[in-house]
DNA sequence: ATTATATTTCAATAAATATTGAAATATGGT
DNA sequence: ACCATATTTCAATATTTATTGAAATATAAT
């Protein structure tokens, strides 16, 4: 995985609203989540929550999927192990050397 | 680990700059690197390596070290792994139900 | 067509973060 | 004491991000 995508994510994730949000997605599982169920578990504004759903969007850490009127947020796991990948990827240096 | 925390934690790895920072402390190993040898690396001015280095030691994610005129910068490994767990600790649904 | 529901876009403001030159501090060598 | 090296603090400015009400859009039900 590539440096600025990796940082990229993190910042995303780091983000108390985001990072609940994500959780939220990753615990529902495949289907991922409505908006509006989203926005029942944690206070926010919509438009605030619109905002935060685009920011993980766009580096890839969710996609959308529409059902009628409703729009489902599903997390992309996939990103998600990238990114800890990333992250551990350099630990081996510490972790063999003792 | 602490929701809030590891918000903090991923924000200050969300950035470029910060990010490569702690790469190359992790890969550095253990004594970590002096402060000036980073900047040796990343092409940035002293005062903002300074703030940098500064936030990712306000998370807990490197501590310092003086040896004469030389400030090491030490990579907290264990933060790391917290980090990393905490993200992982959530992809359990997911994975064990496919 | 009208109405209700679900969510977004717009526009404005507030708050946080990043960046850097210049000056300050700390340490060690002469 | 003086000088050089290593790094930080200060102060100012630029940039990015967050937040929200109001208005707009999309879909479905009547």
């Amino acid at each position: 995985m590539e440096h600025e995508l990796a940082a990229q994510r993190l910042a995303e994730l780091g983000h108390t609203t985001r990072l609940a949000v994500f959780r939220l997605l990753v615990r529902a599982g495949r289907d991922g989540l409505p908006v509006g169920d989203i926005q029942k578990h944690l206070d926010v504004a919509g438009p605030t929550l619109s905002h935060h759903i685009n920011r993980l969007k766009g580096v890839g850490l969710l996609t959308q999927r529409r059902e009628g009127r409703t729009l489902y947020c599903v997390p992309q796991m996939d990103a998600l192990r990238e990114l800890t990948g990333f992250l551990e990827s350099e630990c081996c240096t510490l972790n063999v050397s003792e």
